[in-house]
DNA sequence: TTAAAAATATGATATTTATCAGCTTTTAGC
DNA sequence: GCTAAAAGCTGATAAATATCATATTTTTAA
């Protein structure tokens, strides 16, 4: 099994606060696994009892809401790390997470990680400001859902994706949504959802071929998004 | 001036972590102030420079979004801190408050914070559980204002407000705010607001006088907030 | 490879919500 | 107490969005 102090993967994550010697005991104790797309990482409701850091592939975290729509809330990458929430509250998860495609995570057990931040201020401190930076990006979305139309949430989504991933070869955005996908994350019905990508795509602000999503005109989707 | 660590108000957040020593070196440096009703705390994009202590009043902490609207995303009382967030990020605040009635609240400069927060883990790991769950909570309301229609967040909100605060000498949920103020929570108009809160007072699910809010019927009110 | 299932797409319509206009009531300041 | 301003209210209408129906395309699995 790879070592974590070798993995370039933990620069991106708060695990690069810990010193060599923790690496080396997280490193012995924690298990890799390949989660195939579609899989569930974990469930609402379950006990993660530690956290995962992303190596390779994207997942989505959702909630269901009472109406029995899933929303998304976040997508996570290449070098996040995933479930420290629950940890620090001690509470079962209050979300879904399911890979988008092909992953690979390490799992660190729970009192691994209590153990560092009872010990490594470093890495307390470095998670505090995770979590700050997650709690001001929140209240941003709280304001754009609740003030922007859905066009306007479509754009700013899009413009999301451009930004958080890479380009696959045909210069398409690295994340294979479906259509239903994108609705969850903007909030709004799957063909409202469809009907405005192809209303982008009609005036050359996108292109679209399958799954595959071109950002054309950014600067149109940022006026948009803003309601210009 | 009063002093922090006879302060019952400590107990409701993070400052009861500190010890006895600490308080008392943070209350040699404290500023007290008495904030009218209608008066700006802090702007967005001001250096706020530390955290406020809520010694009582309300205030409500906003967002203005790209189209002009404020959206109301926190309502701070008595006990609460304000201004962690930016402070743990060292940015300038990403949001607005302003008090919704007359406040006391005491303000305590960033490097007294820093300085417990490098020194104390109890405080670092107390401030660190609070914004997980403020986290928790800032993912379901994004998942309640992306899925559920106006009404429900209606009566999710005033719920909220119910569980929130007291009552006051009359029955009604102590916190005077206007119907401007309740849209800009829910993120709607203020018309559809004011309108909503007619016909649930029509259908006898609440009772308005003024400002005064009394909830009448909980059940039925979350039947609705829950799409029931 | 092919049939079934799932995803995508589009039109028609219903519902929700915003906007605008005008009116009444309440509040704040003199 | 009086007056102007603000807040609250209601109706009419327009715009946004959801829902339902159905057709087409793509994907999956036997």
């Amino acid at each position: 099994m790879s070592k974590c102090e070798q993995c370039i993967v933990r620069q991106f994550n708060s695990l690069k606060a810990l010193t060599k010697d923790e690496l080396v005991r997280i490193s012995s104790c924690k298990t890799s696994r390949i989660v195939k797309k579609g899989e569930v990482l974990f469930e609402e409701g379950e006990h993660i009892n530690g956290v995962f850091c992303v190596k390779d592939g994207i997942c989505k975290v959702s909630k269901m809401s009472d109406n029995g729509r899933d929303q998304i809330v976040h997508l996570i990458k290449k070098g996040d790390l995933l479930g420290e929430r629950s940890l620090i509250n001690d509470e079962v998860s209050n979300l879904k997470a399911i890979a988008v495609n092909d992953m690979q995570v390490c799992f660190i057990p729970k009192e691994e990680i209590v153990r560092d931040l009872e010990k490594n201020p470093k890495f307390t401190m470095d998670i505090l400001k995770n979590m700050a930076s997650s709690l001001k990006n929140a209240d941003n979305v709280i304001v754009d859902m609740a003030q922007k139309t859905v066009k306007q949430r479509l754009a700013a989504t899009l413009l999301y994706l451009d930004d958080k991933f890479e380009k696959d070869t045909d210069g398409a955005i690295d994340v294979s949504l479906s259509r239903e996908d994108i609705a969850n994350i903007i909030g709004t019905a799957t063909e409202s959802a469809i009907r405005l990508l192809s209303e982008f795509k009609k005036k050359g602000l996108i292109n679209l071929k399958g799954k595959q999503v071109f950002i054309l005109d950014t600067q149109k989707l940022k006026d948009i998004s803003t309601g210009f």
